[in-house]
DNA sequence: TGGCTTACGCACTAACCAGTTACTTTATTA
DNA sequence: TAATAAAGTAACTGGTTAGTGCGTAAGCCA
């Protein structure tokens, strides 16, 4: 009754493998990097054998890539359900930067998976033909939002979504991929729970100054 | 006349080769990160022999911690070079934004070594001690420059000068270290001259509105 | 129910790589 | 100048790892 999908839990089950070896890989490649991941730790990780990750996906940097974009994938969904046309201008950007934020802090993976994929130079992304079409969605977003906050009166005009949309990124990104180090440096615990919602804070400011009127 | 110091260039030179071994190793781990760089290339590329390595550098994760040392170092000597303190303090702080960005433009490997000590929990930075000295230091600048600021009647108050330097690495650092990703999402090369003109300039907006009374 | 497709697993290999052993060569100093 | 310390080298080792050959059995369909 409350599973009427998957009746029968097959012991043979081409679908649930490559979901557990995708979700294992995440892991993997987030903890160690492409260079450090290892192959048969995905494989034990995911309950399956080291020969099905060659059966399902080629090889281990295939393997990366369908990853990658699988977190890209997620992130941009996430995002076009925030519905952010229901709120003015300046609710809509604060939600926007709120989200990203705890996106960010709720999926560390997607921080270290995009930080491997450019030590090795976005070959992989290249390589992908998804990748455009999301990215694409996200500026016409942010566009709107800017066009809507000016006709509000509310923004100033003029501003460049796409340099927003790396800022507003950029804020939550490095405090966060950067963690390590940053509590090391500045002598405190930047992931203690007063410290993210400081940073949160500042990081509404940051914005919500950088784009009035 | 021109070299008084180095007159015989000595065939067996211990500081000339350390020298070379640790920047091979500062382009070699800047370039594959610390699990993906090869010990053997180090060497090679130091026109060095592994074994000297070793005899220098007890290990390769002990080489590594040096380079990170050596390049943290590096770039809080620069900063403290820059004098701030005989300019009005929004001519300090637009200097120390330009000073940031041009940095990290011009040492790319600093930006892939501190992702790469972040994989690692940044485990090698815990066990250095000159970390701390110089990081008090640049905090310290920051809090006189905006204390300045308030003074002068240009900043407002109440600004946590680890936030705001946390801020003006971010803006910059995320757009550099994502260049790649960055230039295939946005279908655009975010390392032409005139789009990395426009990001500094960006920057500088984004931290005076945020700094201004 | 027998035949065929495909999910799955064991055990291997060829290459690689951090670190070491045992040695030679060069410079310094008593 | 002989002794000694330090710089440098080549070849090796033990462990690891991405990728594979080959075999088994589960599920599907005629």
């Amino acid at each position: 009754m409350a599973t009427p999908a998957k009746a029968k839990p097959r012991l043979r089950d081409a679908e649930a493998t490559q979901k557990r070896i995708l979700e294992a890989a995440k892991k993997e490649f987030a903890k160690n990097g492409l260079g450090g991941a290892r192959v048969d730790v995905i494989a034990e990780r995911a309950a399956a054998n080291k020969r099905m990750i060659y059966h399902y996906f080629e090889s281990k940097e295939a393997l990366f890539q369908r990853v990658l974009e699988d977190a890209y994938t997620d992130i941009r969904q996430a995002e076009q359900k925030l519905e952010l046309d229901h709120l003015d201008a300046r609710a809509a950007l604060e939600t926007f930067v709120r989200f990203t934020w705890k996106y960010y802090l709720s999926n560390p993976e997607f921080l270290t998976l995009v930080n491997s994929e450019n030590l090795h130079k976005a070959k992989h992304l290249k390589k992908s033909n998804v990748i455009h079409v999301l990215s694409r969605r996200l500026v016409s977003m942010m566009e709107k939002l800017l066009k809507r906050g000016v006709e509000e009166g509310v923004f100033r005009d003029g501003i460049d979504p796409v340099q927003l949309n790396i800022t507003v990124a950029a804020i939550g990104y490095y405090y966060l991929t950067n963690r390590f180090t940053g509590s090391i440096l500045y002598e405190q615990n930047l992931m203690a729970p007063e410290a993210l919602e400081k940073r949160l804070d500042f990081n509404v400011e940051t914005i919500m100054r950088l784009v009035s009127s």
